[in-house]
DNA sequence: CCCACACTTGAATCGCTCA
DNA sequence: CTGAGCGATTCAAGTGTGG
């Protein structure tokens, strides 16, 4: 199935792979047209030999001290030319994420910040099974570090943090993620039984970075797509993905694998929202609906002070008056104050949040 | 004791702070003089207003002049001025240490690649008791990265690798290293009971970083030497030390600190590798992993109730929504509930507990 | 002496909406 | 565009106090 959506410069070949190198690819995608970009680039030329230059010309590999310098300035020159149409494709309020090891992460970090990036965290990917260090010369190199980043400073980028928070059983989840590294029945094997792709990732690191930093609906694209871990990920969790992948023997397997993959069902996307969606519901509407009495007392949680509610839904305290959250930040000396959460009122000798009274009537305005 | 050595420019100040700028300082030192640098950078972070946590108080934020530059390209010159210089003084075998945040750390890292530092390791630095994001709006900064650098890719540098097996009861070293930040009587106040530096790092990190990397009788310089931790841990270890340091008030706090100090010293001994409890396993992660789907449906094991999984890691049931626990103790009516051993998902027809799930992640953590 | 509980604190790039 | 106002948001350790 091939979706498109109308942008400035073309249409947005969604749920396909792309072949072709991954600049030339993103130079035909339009201005501003996704929302996520994962991108798990060639971590180094020294290593890999398979770096090219942006004319697709091969960079040597090279060992002595002047090459060397070259090939960081080749690597630099690769990473800016991909980032720079990555930042256009992406929509003003998207965002972008790296992984990478101590070989290129640092020349991908300062790129992000010169092209304007804005980065949000680096976060560590701790491998609870990693390779060992045979010759004991280092320490066991046991992470890998994704770099997190809104197109500029300005986004209003999408983070899940409630659906973050529940997937690590009430606390806010942090900046280090323990994931064993993809082997097992996940590891794709090509028909030789050999594993398909060097640098294959788990579906559960996507899984999370898809979950936090992206909505149901919104566009994924994986610049370097491999076997498609992604993209794969991406269709369970409803969102829409593009690839691109320049090897076609990788991009079979990533063909093969998404043909399976079905999508979650709708009950199992929807996910713990934040408090910041619900409507908002303004103090007054509990006196017209009286729900609390104009003259009635409300007490601060703490029980250190107390106000009377007036008409209007203002309160009037010691020498205060004004809205709840004022009045609150005023007999406090805070700075501000949610007054949903600071007041409470008496019912048969108890102290009753207002806030009940708050979560009432949005309960009865989802019934409707 | 004023210890000296010969060298091409001059003599060694061995076990002294010197006042100063590190860059005019450093350059006063002799060529190929030095075992290893550690550096503690300012870090350039770019706070804009206050910020002010749930409960209203204030945070006593990094607002030092120090810490301020211009922009990245000024941060750079920086960084490229001292690096120089450092590697200058470090012997042919030497090795650095810097530690950095993502505010910082990529464009040390760049820079030392293109200095001809060569790269040995980066460490993350996983802080078991970091501060959280208050505001809900990314992941707990909860890790600072070092990289570990040699001064060519050609020296013979110093690897303790059995000393470092040894203090992790046995395994070798990864790169991933869980202390606690600096707190308690180890934090150094000032005349007025408030912290003597902003960022003092725990002694327990130098313990690891000089132990791994030096042997006795070394020297360790520290340009941005602060309240001294890296000179302290130097000396408990029978390595010298230099220390540079601009700020007259931290001088001080370091003379006094060092003055205290003995070889040998067990405190600062690690605290660290010694967490028995089993590690928490947050429910989500048999999602992420793949070892349920979001939208199975889980059976109570008195099989009286059941619920489905969302891809977040929480269930819904009839009415509820929540944790595996707080789903179990609604539709029992009980005040808590276990969910780890309360639900249970079918496989070939058999009822087959979640905590069988825990299990397997926990076998498979404590294997590596 | 211990225990329970309250309070403090840490390298932080930490709103959004509507008038 | 700016400014005002609503109202959402925290975890692990440590210290100190009172019983």
């Amino acid at each position: 199935m091939i979706k498109t959506c109308s942008g400035k410069a073309g249409a947005l070949p969604i749920n396909t792979i792309l072949p072709g190198d991954c600049i030339a690819e993103m130079a035909k995608l339009p201005d501003a047209s996704v929302d996520l970009i994962f991108a798990d680039p060639p971590y180094n030329l020294q290593l890999k030999g398979e770096l090219h230059r942006p004319d697709n010309s091969r960079v040597d590999a090279v060992d002595d001290a002047w090459d060397q310098f070259a090939s960081f300035e080749a690597y630099d020159r690769f990473t800016r030319l991909w980032l720079t149409e990555a930042r256009r494709i992406l929509k003003p309020d998207g965002a972008l994420w790296v992984i990478g090891s101590y070989h290129n992460v640092f020349r991908l970090g300062a790129a992000l910040q010169d092209l304007g990036f804005w980065i949000l965290n680096d976060v560590v990917w701790r491998k609870s099974n990693p390779m060992p260090n045979f010759r004991g010369k280092r320490f066991t190199n046991a992470h890998e570090t994704l770099i997190w980043a809104s197109r500029s400073e300005e986004a209003k980028y999408t983070f899940n943090y409630e659906a973050l928070k529940a997937l690590n059983e009430g606390i806010q989840m942090r900046s280090d993620w323990v994931l064993p590294i993809c082997t097992g029945h996940e590891r794709l094997k090509d028909g030789n039984g050999d594993k398909a792709h060097p640098t294959q990732k788990p579906e559960a690191l996507l899984h999370r970075v898809i979950l936090a930093t992206t909505s149901v609906g919104d566009v994924v694209l994986d610049p370097f797509f491999g076997t498609g871990t992604t993209g794969a990920v991406a269709k369970m969790l409803g969102r829409d993905w593009i690839g691109i992948e320049r090897e076609a023997a990788y991009r079979d397997v990533a063909e093969a694998r998404l043909a399976k993959v079905r999508k979650f069902d709708r009950q199992a996307l929807e996910v713990s929202a934040s408090k910041r969606a619900e409507p908002r519901v303004p103090f007054g509407q509990l006196i017209e609906r009286g729900m609390l009495r104009p003259g009635e007392e409300l007490w601060s949680l703490n029980g250190r002070h107390k106000a009377k509610v007036r008409a209007d839904g203002t309160l009037v305290g010691d020498d205060v008056r004004g809205s709840i959250h004022q009045v609150g930040a005023a007999l406090e000396g805070a700075p501000s104050c949610n007054g949903w959460t600071y007041w409470a009122f008496k019912r048969d000798g108890k102290m009753v949040p207002i806030d009940l009274l708050r979560q009432q009537i949005r309960a009865e305005m989802s019934a409707h």
